[in-house]
DNA sequence: TCGCTGCCTGTTAGCGGTCACACTCGGATT
DNA sequence: AATCCGAGTGTGACCGCTAACAGGCAGCGA
């Protein structure tokens, strides 16, 4: 207990050399003859000695950590982005600290950021998925590394965000293919650029059809919601094929229709987007879209590790194309 | 980006003070003139200074980090702890970092802690769920604060758990109050703690009731998984109640009920665990037990903040209760 | 008048690393 | 033989903060 953990001094003395080679052996700097590696080395592992992070990070300005600043961690789909990018970091000897934020309005996401400032974070990762948020990032500092997810697309800040919009089309041509005169899209709240995007490429998909544009069913992302819209839907005959913004507003359109006595796939098709784990597990399995979190962590921090290692230059945007999965929630419509 | 940003010192200058003063300022001591608070206070709005934490980290020995060690952060329950403990650590004036792991064995978890005390955190939090857990916890180094979650019962550690077997008892004792002779059990995998506790639960329910025991039908915490167990209770008549381990589980079970034939809950009555928030949007809408996810986190911040304060007490054990939240998956058995 | 006591403030010495530089020394170059 | 070179190592000065101690200066009792 009273005794402080090893410093470099002290392996120094064991080892019989000066700090300063201990410093260069841990960062492995090439002039260092082997033997005297090896003898600091076992000095090291004798001692059990454990560089400070806060010390290295004290005299280089940074520290090896990414900030992220992230709003509800319990949904799916940022659960997993997190995890992803926690993953992704490790291995390139990062840690992660997270920042929960309620809003994301400006005074939240700053005060968030300027926490991981006051921590020298290498760089910080904002998963900025609605309007407000966008005006908060542009009063930011601009000399830390940052790097969006799913941000507004129309801000010239760095940027990695799924591609909403291909995904949205390709889960309504999907429907159109099966043979459906138009699709019905519940969408997800109006300000999440998640849902502008996936509202968009419904709409494409429909008009380069040429099918009839259904008024949008507006909700936000919980199952209840898409129980409520469900319910409407389910009484209007000639709704045969659904979009929906996520898995659980399907979820809930699911169960309405199933109350109402509407079978799925039979009388109505559905998609959903995100691909949860349980989704093969609806009643039917729900056929949706699987965006790649592993894949947007994995440009994040690329993005994010180029502009701390060059003070400029790399990519300004990354889109990551999602995939469609389907299962049984889709067939032809019914004859009439 | 050249000009480093302000340090005390520069803030000192500025008010006409040393950077003692600044210092003083800055952590709420008692003896500063008023008149001086506020210069200082006036230059610090000034230079937009920001306390560097790393530097405070180094002169202390400990930063006002909270390392968290946890293995699935995708699931829901770790997900809503997580963000949780995010949260109240944030108000105690806590950063958390989170560590995630592939397998909670032995190497991994100490590479994860490794990582930790190298940054110097002010304790550690560990998700351990499983047996393979406990050893290596037992061979960290003991002058860390550290509190494990849903860990070993069994052993002497900080501990902050869920009743897991009120929770069971609850469940079936509900299914038992409905009617029903007695109540089948989908498990969680043998190696959870979680999983153990609402068997233990489960068997105790049925003992007291004086309820037969059936065998117990084991499995993971997926719904593919309840889906193949649920194919196997469909087949069985005298099923009329089951209790699952998580509500995914009984996700599962519920399609494979459905897909045979059994309506839930009027052949079959399911309970479930977790509360996810889509429960209320199975079909049908799943009686579960619901966790304190909130309560857990203030309990584990608690214990750990006493830790870090003082060298020894505080408790070493504390245990959340679940609450049960009744829907319609539950109903009295059928007439023969 | 002289201390003694509190308040308020400044001075100095680290915390444990990295960085810039200086030094030694054997071998190759001139 | 004198010089240069680069590999290997050591020295000292910081980075920005806190802790410990050392004053200065008012008020107060002896």
């Amino acid at each position: 207990m009273a005794v402080r953990d090893p410093a470099m001094t002290d392996v120094a003395r064991l080892a019989g050399v000066s700090h300063q080679t201990v410093s260069r052996v841990l960062n492995g700097h090439p002039n260092v003859r082997e033997q005297t590696r090896l003898r600091v080395q076992a000095a090291i592992a004798e001692l059990g000695y454990r560089p400070n992070r806060a010390a290295r990070a004290l005299v280089t300005g940074r520290s090896q950590v990414i900030g992220v600043v992230a709003q509800n961690t319990t949904l799916y789909g940022p659960a997993s982005l997190l995890a992803a990018l926690e993953q992704t970091a490790a291995e390139s000897g990062f840690a992660v600290s997270v920042g929960s934020v309620r809003d994301l309005d400006h005074r939240s996401i700053s005060a968030v950021v300027e926490r991981h400032l006051a921590h020298r974070v290498a760089g910080i990762v904002v998963i900025a998925p609605v309007e407000s948020a966008g005006e908060a990032l542009e009063r930011l500092p601009k000399d830390v590394p940052l790097v969006t997810v799913d941000g507004d697309p129309h801000r010239p800040m760095p940027l990695v965000t799924v591609d909403q919009a291909a995904g949205a089309r390709a889960a309504t041509q999907h429907l159109l293919d099966a043979g459906h005169r138009t699709v019905w899209h519940v969408s997800g709240p109006s300000d999440w650029f998640d849902s502008a995007g996936r509202i968009e490429g419904w709409r494409e998909a429909l008009t380069s059809a040429g099918a009839e544009i259904p008024p949008l069913v507006p909700a936000d992302w919980s199952a209840a919601a898409g129980y409520r819209c469900g319910q409407m839907l389910a009484r209007m005959p000639d709704v045969t094929a659904v979009f929906t913004a996520n898995d659980h507003l399907a979820l809930g359109v699911l169960r309405a229709l199933h109350e109402h006595g509407r079978r799925v796939p039979d009388d109505i098709s559905v998609v959903g987007f995100d691909d949860v784990p349980e989704a093969a597990y609806f009643i039917p399995p729900l056929t949706t879209v699987r965006p790649d979190f592993g894949a947007v962590a994995r440009a994040s921090l690329e993005m994010l590790l180029t502009q701390i290692e060059s003070v400029s230059g790399g990519a300004l945007r990354r889109t990551i194309a999602p995939t469609l999965v389907a299962r049984r929630s889709v067939a032809p419509p019914p004859r009439r």
